[in-house]
DNA sequence: CATACGTATGAACAACCGTTCATTCATTCA
DNA sequence: TGAATGAATGAACGGTTGTTCATACGTATG
């Protein structure tokens, strides 16, 4: 793109100076926009997701969650490691077993703005 | 998982019958799960996030966007085509240019529910 | 009609992702 | 200490995703 970056690409130039500082001022940072694709990842599985709402009504153990959403104790610890790496999810042991729960309340914000658009 | 789904797996049950039902009540439909990890699919990309918050400031053509972002005329061709078929965002014609908008005020809570989620 | 320009699209490729399988680790209890 | 149990982990796989490149499409204009 061979283009001075303010007069932008097109012949019939819409975008003008104005608006374009205004999307440079609005738009966060790189890294913030990194960590946020990040995070909409982790949400962008229905396996997770399920594990969420698992999470919202209690604190399970692995082998639980697997039996309740009919999955390998495998899947669900990979997915549980990658939430817990998100900081979504927490742990504590109780001899054998270890129990997750919601780490962050605006979990449930989050996916239930998701319902809402999806859902109307 | 050989297991009645009703007793749960664990030898030490912690699950009860009384949580099973709650997830099971508060746990959205399966189709709606689908929709809902579709659609953070979409927003698990930090071009198309980049895109959506040049699309806050205005509506633009293609490649207003793609010299804002400092990617080609096809990679945001591609994404707004994701944007697209997702009903996130919208296209009207005029002449040659094709001006694209937001299609839905959920999408800027959406993003913000996660900025507010990173950035603390 | 031919050219130019903004955009869309299909193929191709590398990178990434989610599950499975086999194995290992950590803890309890006999 | 050794067996049993709940959980974690690494390798491997098939499938998906995002970009690039080349090309085709649609519209305006000469």
């Amino acid at each position: 793109m061979p283009h001075e970056i303010e007069q932008l690409a097109c012949d019939f130039m819409y975008v003008h100076d104005e608006i374009v500082q205004k999307v440079r001022q609005e738009m966060p940072d790189e890294d913030v926009l990194f960590d946020l694709s990040e995070l909409f990842k982790v949400f962008g599985d229905s396996t997770r997701i399920r594990i969420l709402y698992c999470l919202f009504a209690s604190e399970m153990c692995v082998c639980d969650i697997a039996t309740l959403l009919n999955m390998t104790q495998s899947a669900i610890s990979h997915q549980l490691s990658v939430l817990k790496k998100s900081k979504l999810v927490k742990s504590r042991r109780d001899g054998k077993t270890i129990f997750y729960s919601l780490a962050d309340s605006h979990v449930r914000a989050i996916l239930d703005q998701g319902v809402e658009h999806v859902t109307e």
